[in-house]
RNA sequence: UGUCCUAUAGCGUAAUGGUAGCGCAGCAGAUUCUGGAUCUGUUAGUCUAGGUUCGAGCCCUGGUAGGACAACCA
């Protein structure tokens, strides 16, 4: 059945229809080179360059950067890897910086139509002034200077000769409005004291993004402006401004849908930044961070992305995503992509009793039993093995299909053995498993189809790989930190990352490099880190698997 | 003198005036050399009161609830 259409195509589908544009389709991503993209960019890019490819339109990537104070180069470089990392192109760069003199000359214009003025009050008492949304706004005294003089005071404004704070230039519109933007908006700032990242100190002057965004989307000739609920409120005030200087029929239509949430996370950038600044996460690219480059080093794949994306959908509604979906996206990506390999995070030793001493056996494991085309590798088979700690009990309830005493179970890809017993030091713990196996039951001879209730995954001890494995989790202990009335800091999860430094691998991932995916075989989806090197393999678990034995024992 | 947006199972999302579906989560079972994957079954929903209509989740009106807007941020 064909995906029924979300409103944003629709609206796209009813303009095509209808002639709108005579048919062009140009849409933006326009980001404020603030901060790194998170998830929540990835939706918004998905929708912008997802139109103009459905749509047979053009896509251009806008860099917002209208504030200097608070953008750099560094975030620039970032967004531009990220969505490339997605798999979309951009028709062209932009900056909103390359219309500051177009947008500094249409604000001369509104000065000599008598529809912006030159405020010298301070910003505590324009704040003031604005009123409330249920309070009208009273008018600026300097409201009605004359145009000379308006000119006269924005050309110093301009010039550098007028200190950051001392005034602004303000739309003249109405301070009674039920809108509060409005209630004459501010259009220009004056800030000498930054640099802005590419145009330098040129400018003493800078436009907000009432008055450059709508504007830039006009000059580009953007036709769907899709942007985030929060900016319903902009919307008359976008077409208000377009209104007063279009010289055609043409017009961009901003459309908004809504912000994605996930639960046990945030995706505010001003939060991001604080959890990188104040060190509570290694930094923006921490794999518990929502950011691209987050999710990147912990393992997910573009695909598992756009799987994500595709699901969540487009509405007005504003809600919150459950973190599993997210999962069920990677897991299921990744099932159908990645190497099985086998990898023992919390090692015991398991030793075959009545396997030859210095046999070695090379048994071949299948890299991945959903994809037929994916081949085998080898995995030798020794006398002593590592096992998981959790697969032995000496006492096991009925349902444990694991190594315990007397019980049989199936070493994957090699023999179906019987367990005999343990061994303890003086304080009780565990130091090896013993078990006896049958030299008919190997891998592919007939005897091996017997059923066996248990399969574990196991590693040859002189033939294993040391390794460290960093164990994620969520990043916040709460469903919603954002709705919590204490600090987000004081929600992160105290478990969301646990090294494990005593693990092994098998051999096979020797020459395993950095953002490479496997599956470590009943445990979950791994990748290398970036801190990885030859002497030292890192691995970051991008997800576990589903655990029906864990369920059955929360039970 | 407030304006605007929104309301469909626990969560997300369809149904474009004509049988309320789907995904995730949950539950039960089958199957499996990953307690994975796969397959089957299953629990559970139109905020409320009116109106229009042969017929309303959808259109209209009033409630109710949630949210956005009062940065020299975007």
């Amino acid at each position: 059945m064909e995906k029924s259409l979300n409103f944003i195509e629709q609206i796209v589908e009813d303009d095509l229809a209808a002639g709108v544009n005579d048919g062009r389709i140009q849409t933006r991503f326009p980001p404020e080179p603030n901060g790194y993209l998170h998830i929540g960019h990835a939706k918004a890019v998905c929708i912008d360059f997802g139109i103009a490819e459905r749509y047979n339109g053009t896509c251009n990537l806008r860099f917002d950067d209208t504030n200097p104070v608070k953008e750099d180069v560094e975030y620039v470089d970032s967004i531009m890897e990220d969505i490339k990392w997605l798999g979309y192109k951009w028709n062209n760069v932009y900056y909103a910086s390359d219309y500051f003199q177009q947008l500094w000359d249409l604000a001369v214009r509104f000065i000599n139509e008598g529809k912006a003025y030159v405020d010298e009050q301070s910003s505590e008492i324009i704040a003031q002034q604005k009123g409330t949304p249920t309070v009208a706004g009273t008018e600026s005294p300097y409201r009605n200077r004359s145009v000379q003089e308006n000119l006269d005071l924005f050309m110093k404004m301009s010039a550098g000769e007028i200190p950051d704070g001392k005034m602004v230039l303000r739309a003249k519109i109405d301070m009674a409005s039920p809108n509060m933007h409005f209630r004459d908006p501010i259009l220009y700032r004056v800030i000498t004291t930054h640099p802005h990242h590419r145009t330098g100190y040129t400018w003493k002057v800078y436009p907000m993004y009432d008055f450059a965004h709508g504007q830039s989307d006009y000059f580009e000739g953007v036709t769907h402006s899709i942007c985030t609920l929060e900016f319903v409120v902009h919307r008359p005030l976008y077409d208000w401004f377009i209104d007063q200087f279009k010289e055609t029929e043409y017009r961009p239509k901003q459309i908004e849908f809504n912000r994605l949430n996930i639960t046990y996370t945030v995706m505010s950038k001003r939060k991001m930044l604080q959890l990188v600044q104040e060190g509570l996460v290694s930094g923006w690219d921490d794999p518990r961070m929502p950011t691209l480059c987050g999710l990147r080093r912990r393992g997910y794949s573009p695909e598992s992305i756009h799987n994500f994306i595709d699901k969540i959908g487009y509405t007005k509604v504003e809600g919150i995503i459950d973190l599993g979906l997210l999962e069920h996206a990677v897991r299921e990506e990744l099932n159908k992509t990645s190497t099985r390999v086998s990898a023992v995070i919390n090692p015991v030793k398991l030793i075959i009793t009545n396997y030859p001493e210095g046999k070695t056996e090379m048994m071949e494991a299948v890299n991945n039993p959903e994809d037929e085309n994916s081949g085998t590798h080898t995995i030798a088979f020794t006398r002593e093995l590592w096992m998981e700690r959790e697969d032995f009990m000496e006492e096991a309830p009925k349902k444990f299909f694991r190594m315990t005493p007397g019980q049989e179970v199936r070493l994957k890809s090699a023999y179906i053995v019987k367990c005999t017993g343990c061994k303890k030091d003086e304080d009780g713990n565990i130091t090896e498993v013993y078990a006896e196996y049958d030299p008919l039951t190997k891998s592919g001879m007939p005897d091996a189809n017997r059923k066996v209730k248990g399969t574990l995954h196991w590693l040859s001890a002189a033939h294993s790989l040391p390794a460290e494995v960093r164990l994620y989790d969520r990043l916040f202990s709460v469903e919603n930190p954002s709705a919590d009335e204490r600090d987000f800091r004081e929600l992160i999860n105290p478990g969301s990352l646990e090294v494990k430094t005593n693990c092994y691998v098998e051999e096979y991932l020797k020459d395993a490099q950095p953002l490479d995916r496997f599956q470590f075989q009943r445990i979950g989806y791994f990748n290398v880190d970036s801190d990885s090197t030859a002497e030292k393999l890192v691995f970051n678990r991008t997800v576990s698997l589903k655990d029906s034995w864990a369920k059955e024992q929360n039970k």
